[in-house]
DNA sequence: TGTAGCATGTAAGCCGTTACATGATTGA
DNA sequence: TCAATCATGTAACGGCTTACATGCTACA
C-alpha cells in the first residue's frame, strides 16, 4: 500500500537537493510552504503542481522512510524545515539509475476540443486556438522569468536546461498553432 | 458525487460522434472493446488511454445520463453496441461552447530526470535523452500511420488536424532534444 | 486443438484534489 | 487595525489503475 515513493514524491525530494548550501545552518532546509512555492516555479511546467496538502503529506511520508529529516523549530509558531538525508540522496540516485522512464503524458484539452470541430464549426475552433495562443504567450513569459532567475549558475545548470527545453516547446507550439489557424482560415 | 461527466467521459462521447454512418443498421454503434481500441489509436496521443474497465463503466454512466444508447444483442455472447443520442450530441456541443478550456498538463518524466542531472552526471543524461529520441521516433511513426489512415476524408478533417499537430510536436521535440544533446557535450 | 483476439465486467486501492480549519507574522 | 502572507494540517472523495475473473469466436 504505497511504501514506495511515487514519481511526484521523487520530484519533491529532488527539489530538496537544490537546498542553497548556506553558511548559516539556521536557514538550512525548506518548509513545506517554501517547497510548494518552488514546485509552482519549476515543477509545474513539465510535471505537476501538487496541492499544498499533498506537499505536507508527502514530506511526512518521506520522513518516515528516512529520506528527509525534519528540523522542528518550536516557538510561537512551530515550523519544520526539511532537508534531504544521505539515504535520501542515495535512494534518489538509485531511482534515476534503475527505474525505467515512462513516455511523457500530455493532457491537451485544446487538442481534445479541436478533434470535435465538426460539432461546432471552424469559427469557434479559431476562437479556441486564439485564446490558447494568448495563454501560451503568458506561460512562456512566466517560464522566461524563471529561466532568467537561474542565470548561468553552474549549480542549476540542469534546471536551466529543462527551462530552455520548456521555452523551446512553447515557441514551437505557438508556431504550430498559428499554422493550424491558417489552415482553418 | 460525479453526476457531471468528466473530460475523459466527454472525450469518449466525442469518439462516438465519428460512428461511420453505415447503410446497415446492424453495425451501428461501437462496443466498449472497439471504443477502447479507438481511444488507443487517437486519444492517447494528446489525452489519455483510459483503462478498459473505465471505458465500460463510463459507458454505463453515460447511458444512465441518457447521453448514449445501448443496443443489446443477445445470443451466445451478449454484446452491447453504443451510439450517441441526440441529447448526447446537444450536451457535448454545450460542453464545447461553455466550459472553459484548461491549459494542457504535461507529465514529462524525461525532463523531470534531466532536472536532477547534477546527481548522475552528463553521461547518464545523454543516455536518457538518446533513449527518449528512440521512443519519440517510434511514437511518431505510430501517429503517422494513424494520420495516413485518415487521408483527406472531409468527415475526419478535424481529427486529421489534431494528428498533424501531434506530428509537428514530435518533430519539434526531436529537434529540441538533439540540441540539448549537443549542449551536454 | 489450442491460442490469440473479442467482449464484458468486479473489487480494491492509491494518487491527488477540493474544501475546510487554524493561527502567527508582517507591513500598509 | 486590518489584510495579505506565512505555515500546517484534516477530512472526504473522485478518477483512474491494477488485478482478477469469465467465457466466446476465429483461425492456424
Amino acid at each position: 500500500m504505497g511504501q514506495v515513493p511515487t514519481a511526484t514524491a521523487y520530484a519533491l525530494l529532488g527539489l530538496l537537493t537544490f537546498d542553497r548550501d548556506n553558511a548559516e545552518p539556521d536557514d538550512a532546509g525548506l518548509t513545506g510552504y517554501e517547497l510548494k512555492q518552488r514546485a509552482d516555479n519549476t515543477l509545474r511546467f513539465y510535471w505537476v503542481s501538487p496541492a499544498t496538502s499533498q506537499v505536507y503529506s508527502e514530506l511526512r511520508r518521506l520522513e518516515t522512510l528516512g529520506l528527509v529529516h525534519a528540523d522542528v523549530r518550536p516557538g510561537r509558531r512551530t515550523t519544520k524545515r526539511y532537508r534531504i538525508t544521505a539515504e535520501g540522496v542515495a535512494t534518489l540516485r538509485e531511482w534515476l539509475r534503475t527505474t525505467d522512464t515512462d513516455f511523457p503524458v500530455l493532457k491537451h484539452p485544446v487538442a481534445l476540443r479541436l478533434m470535435l470541430g465538426h460539432l461546432t464549426g471552424a469559427d469557434q475552433m479559431r476562437g479556441l486556438l486564439e485564446d490558447y495562443l494568448d495563454q501560451l504567450g503568458r506561460r512562456r513569459h512566466e517560464l522566461g522569468a524563471v529561466r532568467a532567475s537561474l542565470g548561468d549558475d553552474e549549480r542549476v545548470r540542469y534546471p536551466a536546461l529543462v527551462a530552455d527545453w520548456g521555452l523551446s516547446y512553447y515557441r514551437d507550439e505557438e508556431r504550430t498553432v498559428r499554422r493550424l489557424l491558417g489552415r482553418l482560415g
